[in-house]
DNA sequence: TATCGTACTTCGTCTGTCGTAGTAATTTGA
DNA sequence: TCAAATTACTACGACAGACGAAGTACGATA
């Protein structure tokens, strides 16, 4: 399990990759998570709804209402164009912030 | 540049490499930080001394006075064999985060 | 003598995460 | 058949870590 501080710098690309394969709301959002990382990590509801919040309100990902007729009414997101740019900036920042944190870790294959 | 949101869950774990090579203090970490990330980070100083604290805190590290009979005295800080063991798990969590990180990141060889 | 570099310290603010709890509907299972 | 689990959120408040701004203190250099 990878905690929630070490992965915090990456939550809303997590979002926003999934969202790149098309629209999706919270709760499909959270299981998608978990399995693609193999329980490995988990996103608190509470986390990924403020990460959604925070989102739309930089413009990256947009929200409208699902038509379903039963049970409870979901909030679909998808990503804008500012979103996919944003998305693209941090996939490259990753490829550094790997290079630079490598830097800084040891080998322990003892 | 890394923005510090990104990095954050690795600064003690930058800390603790540095004071893996022996004891130092604040100016000096700092600057090796800047110089090992090829200016591609720099830790702002008041990140610094509040990591040093929670460090020393969770007993990870030791500090003690230098001798210095001029200058501003310096605080010195050196890792404890519980820090040790803190960054080696910190270490093998950095492996499993890059993979999973990995997994929702797209390459864009454009 | 003034400024730059070294080496910090204090204080207050902000952002993001998270625990707790609650709402509301549907599905499953004993 | 009725309770519990699952789906799908929302609200609220606490807390930790990063950081800007400012200040202190000393030595060396120009």
């Amino acid at each position: 399990m990878i905690s929630s501080d070490v992965i915090r710098g990456y939550n809303d690309t997590i979002i926003l990759y999934l969202l790149h394969g098309g629209a999706s709301y919270g709760y499909e959002i959270s299981k998608n998570i978990k399995e693609l990382s193999e329980e490995k990590y988990i996103m608190k509801e509470t986390t990924l709804y403020s990460a959604f919040d925070r989102l739309e309100k930089n413009g990256y990902i947009e929200s409208f209402y699902g038509d379903e007729t039963f049970g409870k009414r979901r909030t679909y997101y998808r990503i804008t164009p500012s979103g996919m740019a944003y998305y693209k900036e941090k996939c490259e920042e990753w490829e550094l912030t790997k290079d630079v944190i490598n830097r800084f870790i040891k080998e322990w294959n003892v």
